[in-house]
DNA sequence: AAGTGGTCTAGACCACGAG
DNA sequence: TCGTGGTCTAGACCACTTG
């Protein structure tokens, strides 16, 4: 007994409801930090069994959609300040420890995008995007120089959201409905330059990451691009490969 | 009807399982490629029912150990060249996409470890390691130089393999029934030295990525330290976050 | 045609959290 | 005590691969 409109093809039933409860969650129908409906609950309304459903919801629980608690139910993902910092912000010392963060915003500004960006962030003609220039330090000492880059119209008037949070991410879905679950990051080295050495306060010539990160909501679409040039003296990137 | 004696806590029977066809795969008694016995075949020979084995099976498939092919049955998984490279090789060019590398050798060495070794090795007293040190070129350019660092203990007389294949990972695995499936890495940026102008042909000073891989066998021991000086000129280090 | 993994169901019991 | 997710089972049918 199907509980979905066919999508295009032949797909398996649990995959169709995860589609199902993917887009709901999207259209924010269910907010972030709220409790889905029960297991059983979901499975007599889609007319499925509840091992279906289960399924479903196991693979959105692999992908962060979701958030599965014991004895109490199902969650909405949220961007909390752990998950947000320790998902995405890579940078740690020797020890993979990584104090928290804090954020110096040098601008914030409206201007028409780039063409690199227009086409990584898949902007429309003549969309324009806020450009974030600022400084995040580590235990008092500037360690990346972090230019954001958003469309205006998935962020409107983003200026007036100040003072920003430490991490943009949280406000992205707070305030827009917007969840990051995926980027993709492309890492270069290069030298400082007169602008590093002043808000970094490295020499020029000093080696620096260059991290390029495109962002992407939890339908897929890129949604912010983000270029971060960080001091590597006190602190390295690290990352699990699996 | 538990199959396996307590490991050490209550644990649910499909763990148990997990566990079980893990450590013949570690002791060698199916090796990489071989074809596993049929979920029910393996049910009736732990006792559990199918679905418990398929749970098992899922994970490991999730986590690489195994792969499952429709209407031909579940296998160890291989460290092809595709695989080994595009796991753990995370150098591509502006379109994401690399060239298969060529490396040359400059030596193989056996030697004491340093102390940092012997810690992130976790080497025995008076075990000694060997060193491989070559240049990774891709498209003929030299861009990645490498430090290799394996215990002699794990891999005994690798200097003998030469010449050594391009994916040391299938050779690890082949030779010595080591199946790399998950590393961590550490990157920071440094500045080209003497040794680096001559062997990657940069300038002195150029910025370089300098990656620390610190990689784990199937049962979780660190098994090889790594070092990569790279060059990113052309190419960089990419990655996805989920 | 036979055997494999892939999907789906229905029902049972357990462990956890909250009232 | 009740409702939740977590585990386990047993059996059915489907889709794919091979002979």
């Amino acid at each position: 007994m199907p509980a979905d409109q066919a999508p295009t093809r032949f797909q398996p039933l649990y995959v169709q409801v995860k589609e199902h409860l993917l887009t709901r969650i999207v259209e924010g129908y269910w907010l972030p930090g709220s409790l889905l409906p029960s297991e059983n609950q979901l499975a007599a309304e889609l007319g499925v069994s509840q091992g279906t459903v289960r399924k479903a919801l196991d693979e959105m629980t692999a992908e962060k959609v979701v958030v599965r608690r014991q004895g109490r139910g199902t969650f909405v993902s949220e961007h909390t300040q752990e998950q947000a910092l320790f998902h995405f912000f890579r940078l740690a010392d020797t020890e993979g420890i990584s104090p928290a963060p804090s954020s110096q915003v040098i601008s914030v500004k409206e201007r028409e995008p780039t063409p690199g960006e227009v086409s990584k962030l898949q902007l429309k003609e003549g969309e324009a995007v806020t450009h974030i220039l600022r400084v995040r330090s580590l235990a008092d000492h500037p360690v990346v120089l972090e230019d954001v880059v958003v469309s205006c119209a998935d962020f409107p008037d983003i200026a007036a959201k100040q003072p920003l949070p430490n991490t943009l991410y949280t406000l992205y879905q707070g305030q827009y409905g917007v969840s990051i679950l995926k980027a993709k990051e492309n890492i270069v080295a290069v030298a400082a330059d007169e602008n590093d050495k002043s808000l970094l306060q490295v020499p020029i010539g000093t080696a620096l990451l260059r991290i390029e990160r495109l962002a992407f909501s939890i339908d897929g679409r890129p949604v912010e691009l983000r270029y971060s040039r960080c001091s590597t003296n006190h602190y390295s990137y690290q990352i699990e490969l699996t």
